[in-house]
DNA sequence: ACAGCCATGTAAGTCGTTACATGATTGC
DNA sequence: GCAATCATGTAACGACTTACATGGCTGT
């Protein structure tokens, strides 16, 4: 249910096209909820007949029609039901972990392996988002500034906080992930150590 | 994927029927892969049905079978193939972080509510991994026993360590969690003081 | 002419959720 | 007799993945 969200939420920044909610999904909102196209262009299809979103379709070529959608009234109030809503928090499905707590079935040079790739996945991820922090901090997004453009001033601070506050979240996150996978790395040193004798 | 590899995972410790394995991921690998039972029985007739796992069925009442899986070598194989394999990380999808970017569109009194339920969430998770990292270390589950009473002595310490160092990841990532909530707790009263000017 | 981006879709299949459905055994 | 727990399934639906498929526009 947080695609249909997320999409409106892109929307109250600014009217866009199917393509560009996906670009969108790629550059920020991705971040915290992936999205492919093949989900996103029917999911605006649902949208605009639940009328929560608006299209208007200018013809593009002889065949295809291109349309750019915008948030409708009810699209609004929908956003603020869904953000006033106490959701259910999902089940963990954390395949990493899982994996980790099976290690005894590879080798430690595997375990090794496992543990890089985590470390360096979650260094990436950590640099990416600490890089949107300090552009959200600037108020250096196109979207963010759309976003503003049409806000009263006195929200500002607000939903720049929030933004920044989010992502920050997740810069620790990650920075976590990356110490846990140091740590997997120094025991599997120990582990191995202590099987020589 | 994961699923079928958290069940040959816990039949490697001993084998069991549907329910005790349903039970199991209740009590401690849902905490890093929950699935409901009426996923579990078809996936184990697909095990069943590919070789990794065998049944022992015996006749319940008049109707039922109660069937008891064991894992075949060529599930170990299977569960060995796995661990070795270099998962991709999956997408992200963050309900909670993906609704605190948008927190202008509620009240502050909401904001405070939903960091509130974060908290709570996570600071219970966050002592239900610490129960069980304690309970790993003095090597008191009924599961860790069984796998430990199959393995060779030289194993186990990697065996109870793996486990430790997953679990202690975990409370790590829900202190985390609990401190962003925290933290965004003191963010919506900052904002809130900040208004009242 | 060709590359690269703009733009939109469908289809098959898997995974997971939620609800429905049934009956046996054990202990009080 | 009743409750709790043991035990096993099906079905409908929704979310997500992966692959396939098509064609337009813009600049070089």
């Amino acid at each position: 249910m947080s695609l249909r969200h997320a999409l409106l939420a892109l929307l109250a920044a600014r009217p866009m096209t199917g393509y560009d909610l996906a670009k969108q999904f790629d550059v920020s909102v991705a971040y915290v909820w992936h999205a492919p196209h093949s989900q996103i262009y029917p999911e605006l299809r649902k949208l605009e007949a639940s009328g929560l979103v608006s299209a208007e379709a200018t013809p593009r070529g002889t065949l295809a029609t291109k349309r750019t959608y915008s948030i409708t009234s009810e699209g609004v109030a929908e956003l603020e039901r869904w953000v006033a809503e106490l959701a259910p928090t999902p089940p963990e499905r954390d395949a990493a972990h899982l994996k980790a707590t099976y290690f005894e079935f590879g080798s430690f040079g595997n375990a090794r392996r496992q543990f890089e790739a985590h470390l360096s996945h979650h260094r990436r991820q950590q640099l990416k988002w600490e890089t949107h922090v300090a552009q959200l901090e600037k108020r250096d997004t196109d979207l963010l500034r759309r976003r503003l453009a049409i806000a009263p001033e006195a929200e500002h601070e607000a939903i720049v906080a929030y933004k920044v506050h989010v992502y920050r979240g997740l810069v620790e996150r990650a920075r976590v992930e990356v110490e846990w996978a140091r740590e997997g790395l120094a025991l599997v040193d120990r582990l191995e150590a202590a099987g020589k004798d």
